[in-house]
RNA sequence: GCGCCAGUAGCUCAGUUGGAUAGAGCAACGCCCUUCUAAGGCGUGGGUCGGGGGUUCGAAUCCCUCCUGGCGCGCCA
């Protein structure tokens, strides 16, 4: 139930302010002890020309018929004080978390459907953490978005195209012609930067590589298919652990055949002139740069396929919202790009949206770098998080059969939530040290919460609950409970899962709290039935919260 | 130079559509396992919310200005 709206309608019931000026005026205290929400009458006083006391008093005078839900109203310096009858909302609440079972169902589908394009992975270059926000941000909001009863479609825009490619065919066939990993593509990429500076002659090499793939050549196509294989099979690995999903890997020498047709209806549309021997859409009017759509020795650039893929994914899924989760760096792009959507008459560029999130670097070793070779292999952090989790659990001499299971789900867990716990836009300094770290705010701080739930679960009797206990720990749970569904879709309407991570936090110390100065388990069957049936609760929701950014909740660690 | 974003405790960050005394975690120190998971809980210390001005009954939050940092600004993606 959401009670703000509910006390909100009892106020305006009374009619004693006015009703427009009411609207969302009420907030939750921060204090309960100055009740559980509350009214400012400041605002109001300026309308009605009374003091903000006065109005208070007067509210509070005329409400001689409290609701159910509510046990007392005070008023308090221009403020008017709603204290909730605790075991009614407890009762209500607790109920109908547990109603939803074990698994919440998700909202009825709401005939939308959401693209979204994430992690979008590039061919031949190692998968490394400066992949990680893009990968598990999207992979989060793609099961928010189906939570909430959207059709999501979620899009890997591989980076297949581009003359690097010429560049690893032309190291491969001079050092490296044979099997290939990941790492001796790396390897050779590098190698040819390195021998470039010396051996200019080489970039030709690699224009002419590039211009045979363009043509479909037998032999060039082949190794780089091969390339793609490669690439496509590790990387698959970490999407296997990280949960995540795709429904299109079409990527960028997918929209290849359908660039023609771009640039042809921006002509037709008086959008496309010549500047500087390359042809551009103007926008100057908009204060931002002109739009670069074709090189000038005719060659695509990154827009035009961009609108390619933006008019196929209309066409193909016709998309309600069409999110990129592509870092901030791209700001300006994408703003053009909308705006050059716009201007082709499409209304639903308005639908597309950049999610844009912070710039990772390495620490004390400054920006990542393919180039270089300045990379922290993701696959190599989770492994290495992995071992720690493996670490702790022989320490503690729990030889359980599930101890590999649990190693994988924490150890991938603290990973991807030291990902998903900040804002997106931050800048992040990746530390190894401090992902490994399992105390506090992190992954595997919830994941112990919920197997603490489930152990109390396992060694009590439930039963059917009558709820006296009201004091503030057990209650600031309950309202943490009720504060699920506004918390998921808050996350969606910002795109943020980490509003999620962080009231997951929230609701996992206020039941540790619980749990430490409440016994639940005694011989009281009544108060044991209550505390149990609140603990149930927590679990659940602790569970279903947590599968919305990506953490798996073992039972036992 | 212009534009966008950021600046809150030693560190990492919440809080930003204005509401009551600015909150967590990490690190440090001190406590709590003969009762439900100590990957936990409690306590202590730690603040010019980048500076200044303004609007307001009320500002970390809104406006102006300055400082610092990041990113972007034509043939990479």
């Amino acid at each position: 139930m959401d009670y703000l709206k509910e006390t909100e309608k009892y106020i305006i019931s009374k009619g004693v302010i006015p009703e427009e000026e009411t609207r969302g005026l009420i907030v939750y205290s921060a204090d309960l002890k100055n009740g559980d929400c509350c009214l400012p009458c400041f605002k109001l006083s300026k309308v009605m020309r009374i003091s903000p006391v006065a109005i208070a008093e007067k509210l509070k005078a005329s409400m001689t018929d409290l609701p159910p839900f509510v046990e007392k109203v005070e008023s308090v310096n221009g403020y008017l004080n709603f204290y909730f009858d605790r075991a009614e909302v407890t009762k209500e609440v607790i109920g109908s978390a547990l109603k939803r079972g074990e698994n919440f169902d998700p909202y009825p589908q709401n005939g939308k459907t959401i693209c979204i394009d994430y992690s979008s992975v590039n061919i031949a270059k190692p998968f490394h953490i400066g992949h990680l926000l893009t990968t598990v941000i999207g992979g989060s909001l793609y099961r928010i978005f189906k939570f909430l009863g959207y059709k999501t479609v979620g899009i890997n825009h591989l980076g297949d195209w581009g003359t690097q490619f010429g560049k690893l065919l032309t190291a491969y066939f001079r050092w490296g012609e044979g099997e290939q990993t990941m790492d001796s593509l790396l390897e050779l990429y590098v190698r040819f930067h390195k021998e470039a500076e010396k051996d200019p002659s080489l970039d030709d090499e690699a224009r002419m590589w590039f211009k045979k793939i363009e043509q479909g050549d037998k032999k060039a196509t082949e190794v780089f298919e091969k390339f793609k294989q490669i690439t496509l099979a590790e990387v698959g690995k970490v999407y296997d652990r990280l949960g995540i999903v795709f429904d299109s890997y079409n990527g960028e020498s997918f929209y290849n055949d359908k660039l023609s047709d771009v640039v042809d209806e921006l002509k037709r549309k008086g959008l496309l002139c010549e500047s500087e021997g390359a042809m551009v859409v103007k926008l100057d009017e908009f204060d931002m740069p002109p739009c670069l759509i074709l090189k000038k020795d005719g060659a695509s650039l990154y827009a035009t396929r961009d609108l390619a893929a933006a008019i196929y994914r209309k066409k193909t899924y016709d998309f309600d919202k069409n999110l990129y989760v592509v870092a901030y760096q791209q700001n300006l792009h994408f703003k053009q790009l909308f705006k050059v959507l716009e201007l082709m008459g499409y209304e639903w560029a308005k639908d597309c949206i950049h999610v844009p999130f912070g710039m990772v670097s390495l620490e004390g070793a400054g920006a990542l770098s393919t180039r270089n070779g300045n990379v922290v292999k993701l696959a190599d952090v989770i492994e290495a998080s992995v071992q720690k989790t493996k670490a702790i659990i022989a320490r503690k001499n729990q030889d359980s059969p599930e101890a590999d299971f649990i190693a994988e789900a924490v150890g991938v867990g603290a990973v991807v939530f030291g990902a998903l716990s900040g804002g997106r836009i931050k800048d992040m300094v990746f530390s190894l040290d401090k992902a490994l770290n399992f105390d506090g705010e992190t992954g595997p701080y919830l994941q112990y919460t919920h197997a603490r739930c489930c152990s109390v679960l396992e060694k009590g009797k439930e039963g059917e609950a009558e709820f006296g206990d009201t004091d503030d720990e057990t209650f600031a749970l309950v309202r943490l409970i009720n504060a699920f569904d506004d918390t998921v879709l808050s996350a969606a309407e910002k795109y943020e899962p980490s509003i999620i991570s962080r009231y997951l936090i929230d609701l996992a110390q206020a039941f540790n709290k619980f749990y430490i100065d409440h016994r639940i388990i005694s011989d009281d069957t009544k108060t044991t039935a209550a505390r149990l049936a609140i603990t149930r609760a927590v679990k659940n929701t602790l569970k279903n919260g947590m599968a919305l950014i990506l953490l798996k909740a073992p039972q036992k660690m």
